[in-house]
DNA sequence: CGTCATGTTGATTGAGCTCAATCCATGTGG
DNA sequence: CCACATGGATTGAGCTCAATCAACATGACG
């Protein structure tokens, strides 16, 4: 089990752009736009959604939101990879999620953030004032209407992960990781065979609800079998999809 | 571990009860009307609403929405409670929530019912078809307005239950499940103390991520050492709330 | 080069699972 | 009204998967 010192809080120190390329030109030519919920919003008014953000640099380990405090603006990823991660009293950390370019950061009840963030490569996130952001939800309907739909993937997405977390073993849990891990880069147009993995040995025991050790065990007892392969921890080749997908489903 | 015998789909028969109480009467007198999205649109356009929906009637253990499905429907309780649940290939069962009067079983991704749903008593919905419920949502921006609010709390409410999926003893989950269901009780209305337990110690268990034995002992020894009491397995009492509540966070 | 964070591997332990017996409430048919 | 089946719940005994504890490897960085 990691567990994190109480009162490990990472500087909120970000280095702010205002302005880089105004207007239009900015949200218009953002690398995210294809992906990211601002493409509900067309291209003639994208001087107003540039109007309203801010783009934000992160360094990795900074924490840019925090759990229970009160929601001052919204994100979208840019580009970089942040996880999202709940702790415990007594330092027992859940990771949530993890997310990459276009996705959006801001659900959750509108009196306290559900759960902290942290940048887990250099981040360029797009945020927004909560006040704005939601001048801009009763402008734009399909934005509105995107919101919705993507708030709705994400409880389908989280009642999957439950799933995993309460009932899968820590091999499956692992496979469909790895499995749900090449399906995102595939997404984002790169490869689902090679990943390139953000996210600690830590991490991805927080997410998984196992400990450092089991999902270090899981991995070489993969590679072994010839499902997977790595020269370091961070880049993996899945060598053998079909087999880690019947072991996912418990083969 | 509880398992379910593939091939066991309850039959979809449901009573449906039609036109009872037409227009403005249904939805203005409807007792959850208080509590769920429909309190989103006003009193002089509830016959529109009331035209757009179906009553339909359910007893114990009929399954009436399956994973996997197309979602031709979407539902708001009106009274009763309902179970969420997903099956693994192999019979394992995830129960991914319970839900009561006013809440409302319809999100996930559009081409595809995320979890199945079941009665867990006898059990009131207001039903509405897919088609109609997008025109409804695009007619009124206050009910997309809620129901995107609605969507961003299940997503908190999720990430809380992956935490507890993820990190919690299986002390620690029961507590927390009993203060839960107070809560709940308490905002419809209810006692705070004295909760009925409309689910099995099996839907409990695949709530949990536990087995049904695991629940069976931590309900006794809560008992033994005073913090509940029960007569019958279904109705509990909270007999100390500060106690379950130190178990909760890990005393 | 030493330090620190990260990852791997081994040995041992233990919380929760499995298997099995029993209990208990409810319903059913003779 | 009783016998008995049935489905849930409880309790005990033993086992197992993943956690814990511990040692060591590796690599990045000042």
């Amino acid at each position: 089990m990691t567990t994190v010192p109480p009162g490990t809080k990472a500087e909120p120190c970000a280095r702010i752009e205002r302005g880089q390329g105004c207007g239009v030109e900015r949200c218009g030519l953002c690398e995210a736009r294809a992906v990211s919920i601002c493409n509900a919003i067309e291209e003639d008014q994208l001087s107003e959604l540039a109007r309203a953000t801010t783009v934000v640099e992160l360094a990795p380990g900074e924490v840019f939101r925090n759990e229970g405090a009160s929601p001052e603006y919204l994100f979208n990823i840019i580009s970089g990879s942040v996880k999202l991660f709940k702790l415990l009293a007594d330092g027992r950390r859940a990771v949530i999620g993890f997310l990459t370019v276009g996705d959006f950061i801001g659900f959750g009840r509108p009196d306290a953030v559900p759960c902290s963030a942290e940048a887990l490569t250099n981040v360029r996130l797009c945020r927004f004032e909560r006040g704005k952001f939601r001048v801009l939800l009763e402008t734009y309907p399909k934005l509105e209407r995107r919101l919705l739909a993507v708030a709705s993937d994400e409880v389908a997405a989280g009642q999957e992960h439950m799933t995993l977390l309460g009932r899968l073993t820590a091999d499956e849990r692992v496979a469909r990781f790895l499995l749900a891990r090449a399906e995102a880069s595939q997404r984002l147009g790169g490869s689902s065979k090679d990943l390139e993995l953000p996210m600690t040995r830590s991490d991805i025991a927080d997410y998984l609800g196992l400990t450092i050790e089991t999902v270090s065990r899981v991995f070489t007892r993969l590679r072994r079998k010839g499902l997977i392969d790595y020269k370091t921890a961070r880049s993996v080749t899945l060598q053998d999809r079909p087999g880690l997908l019947a072991i996912s489903e418990g083969g």
